[in-house]
RNA sequence: CGGGCUGUGGCGCAGCUUGGUAGCGCACCUGCUUUGGGAGCAGGGGGUCGCCGGUUCGAAUCCGGCCAGCCCGACCA
């Protein structure tokens, strides 16, 4: 290729909208440019990563038994009505209606279609079976962002299992865990697998996988000691222990007049410290007023209340519902000898005494609370977000929290879906036998992003060799000299011929600029030809991961280049 | 959906307070000189100033509404 002729619309500066790396770089790189928020054009150099990274991803799903297909990305609301979806995730869901007034939608996922092919399926000898496509995605996100990380239109590889039994599925989940380790490795990345929460994919177990990046969306709970892993909205800990100073009587009322917030309640009298103190929050859970109690220094994951209880209507209550349900305003709430409201406490509080705690009394709170003798609570439940520092659940060693962002996600479905569209087969024993299924999902472009999220410098992108949009560029550094150009056009050509994916930088531009924008694009080796290396009979072959530069003879550095690219090809595998 | 900010040639920005000929840098085109880390000189092309309405003799500038985008939060495989 020559860029002469390539279409690699380079930026000099940032985009003034660009905050995230990969944002920054892909666009200034012309890899790709934004149509509308959360809507991508991908540029020639754009579209060569995206190819190389779903020609991995096929190469390993493949590898365990997957058949490529391809859905349609517009889908009968009908269907989606059957599996309860089509109401279920209301928002993100874009929904359009046909000349005929049918309702339609743009597929967000594919659970439903593939299971409706599914349904051909009758007998157990022709289970299992994967299947998958690499299809776009359309989710109304209410706010993209972050370059290629969040966005509205996406490509997605998402796989499909069916099983006779929850053991088949077992089988097809771990045989995705483990391709999905080699696809991230292959893509140059190094991604923890943790356990998820499966939000409205409605699933029995997930995983996700996380690579830890500044710009990332998640926090991780990270145990280095023995490899646990957990999202943040599932992770559990074992917090630091607190003693309690033994107290007797009756909880007593004490005055802290405009002290709102356990922090100013801290230095009142000096015996409320944080985690001797019951924090009382007020939320509305499926419609109901309930109460959930952490400790004072702790705080939220409302994940967790919306999986232990099962509702997604989980939102704090408004104020005027707060003063109706307890008669006092938030700073002043607590749940001693509160009776008809549902009380959720988080298990940090079991067993402990002598807590501080409000009053429901503007201006009061109580001390020397005991919470199992004075607070009713109906449900135990751990709502708490974990914080680096605490013990892990599993080894007790101190967790860390990272900041990742999600590649990938595998769910067991189990029959949700298989039963809601009749995807059945007969057993051994002529008994009619509801499908188990997985889905399995990579987001190409998330993942383009995530690489250069984890693999740049301040000159630009550093791709691995394996989804490089070219191998080698040739930097022909004077144009109007004849015979570097012949010497740069012949190795080009032999590279080329060779299987190395080769860019030959024809342009009349300044040396400068061109060193420059193949630094941007991250190109791993680049071979400069020019009058000065060639009057010493060398040419330099310089790799953009750290600089280090070889001078070479030029008959000598086709092989030498092919060498190095498919070794560099080969990492990961 | 709440808070903050921004819309002016392809990109980055000034001009708006105090209404009166739309400007700068980069990029682009032509010529000459230059050429191993984002060149110099000269000439040139390109803008409904986000959209609609209002005020005014006159609006990029003032007022109102709307739209779009970014950041924080909520939300969210």
């Amino acid at each position: 290729m020559l860029w002469s002729r390539a279409f690699i619309p380079t930026l000099r500066e940032d985009p003034a909208d660009a905050e995230a790396v990969n944002h920054r770089l892909l666009v200034r790189g012309g890899f790709i440019r934004r149509l509308m928020a959360g809507s991508w054009s991908m540029l020639p150099l754009g579209m060569r990563v995206a190819k190389k990274i779903q020609d991995v991803i096929r190469e390993e799903i493949d590898a365990i038994g997957g058949q490529e297909m391809l859905l349609p990305v517009v889908h009968p609301g009908e269907i989606w009505k059957k599996t309860g979806r089509w109401d279920d995730v209301e928002g993100i869901l874009v929904k359009l209606k046909d000349r005929r007034d049918t309702d339609l939608l743009l597929a967000m996922t594919h659970e439903e279609i593939f299971t409706t092919v599914a349904t051909e399926l009758t007998s157990y000898r022709q289970l299992p079976q994967l299947w998958y496509h690499l299809q776009t995605k359309f989710r109304d996100e209410p706010r993209p962002k972050g370059g290629l990380l969040r966005v509205r239109e996406f490509t997605m590889k998402d796989s499909y299992s069916f099983d006779i039994d929850p053991a088949g599925l077992d089988v097809q989940f771990q045989n995705h865990y483990r391709a999905y380790h080699r696809i991230f490795a292959r893509l140059g990345m190094d991604a923890i697998a943790v356990h998820a929460s499966s939000g409205w994919m409605g699933g029995k177990e997930s995983v996700e996988f996380m690579v830890e990046a500044a710009a990332g969306e998640d926090e991780i709970a990270f145990c280095p000691a023995c490899r646990y892993a957990a999202n943040t909205e599932k992770a559990t800990s074992v917090p630091a222990g607190v003693v309690d100073e033994p107290w007797t009587g009756p909880p007593e009322r004490f005055p802290t007049p405009g002290i709102r917030t356990i922090a100013e309640l801290t230095a009142v009298g000096g015996f409320a410290s944080a985690d001797r103190q019951i924090k009382t929050l007020v939320y509305l859970v499926g419609g109901t007023v309930t109460l959930l109690l952490l400790r004072g220094d702790h705080e939220l994951m409302e994940q967790k209340v919306v999986d232990g209880l099962g509702t997604w209507e989980v939102r704090p209550a408004r104020d005027d519902e707060i003063t109706a349900a307890l008669g006092a305003h938030a700073g002043s709430l607590g749940a001693v000898g509160v009776k008809g409201l549902r009380i959720v406490a988080d298990p940090a509080l079991r067993g402990r005494v002598n807590m501080v705690t409000g009053a429901n009394d503007d201006d009061w709170h109580l001390r020397g609370v005991d919470v199992d003798r004075d607070v009713a609570v109906d449900t135990w439940l751990d709502i708490r977000l974990v914080r680096a520092g605490e013990g892990c659940p599993t080894c007790g060693k101190p967790l860390e929290v990272k900041r990742t962002i999600e590649v990938g996600h595998i769910f067991k479905l189990g029959t949700k879906f298989s039963e809601a569209l009749g995807a059945s087969v007969l057993d051994p024993d002529g008994e009619q036998r509801v499908i188990w299924m997985g889905s399995y999902g990579i987001g190409v472009g998330r993942n383009l992003a995530t690489v250069v999220e984890s693999s740049h410098d301040a000159k630009g992108i550093i791709w691995p060799m394996a989804i490089a949009p070219f191998e080698v560029v040739v930097t022909a550094v004077k144009v109007d000299d004849a015979a570097s150009m012949g010497v740069a056009g012949e190795i080009h050509a032999a590279l080329v011929a060779s299987g190395v994916d080769t860019l030959f930088d024809d342009r009349d531009e300044r040396p400068g600029v061109k060193f420059a924008d193949a630094e941007l694009i991250g190109i791993p080796y680049r071979v400069t030809v020019g009058p000065k290396g060639l009057a010493d009979g060398v040419v330099e072959v310089v790799r953009r991961r750290d600089g280090a530069v070889e001078r070479i003879a030029p008959a000598a550095v086709v092989a030498h280049l092919e060498r190095l690219v498919k070794a560099e090809r080969e990492l990961g595998k």
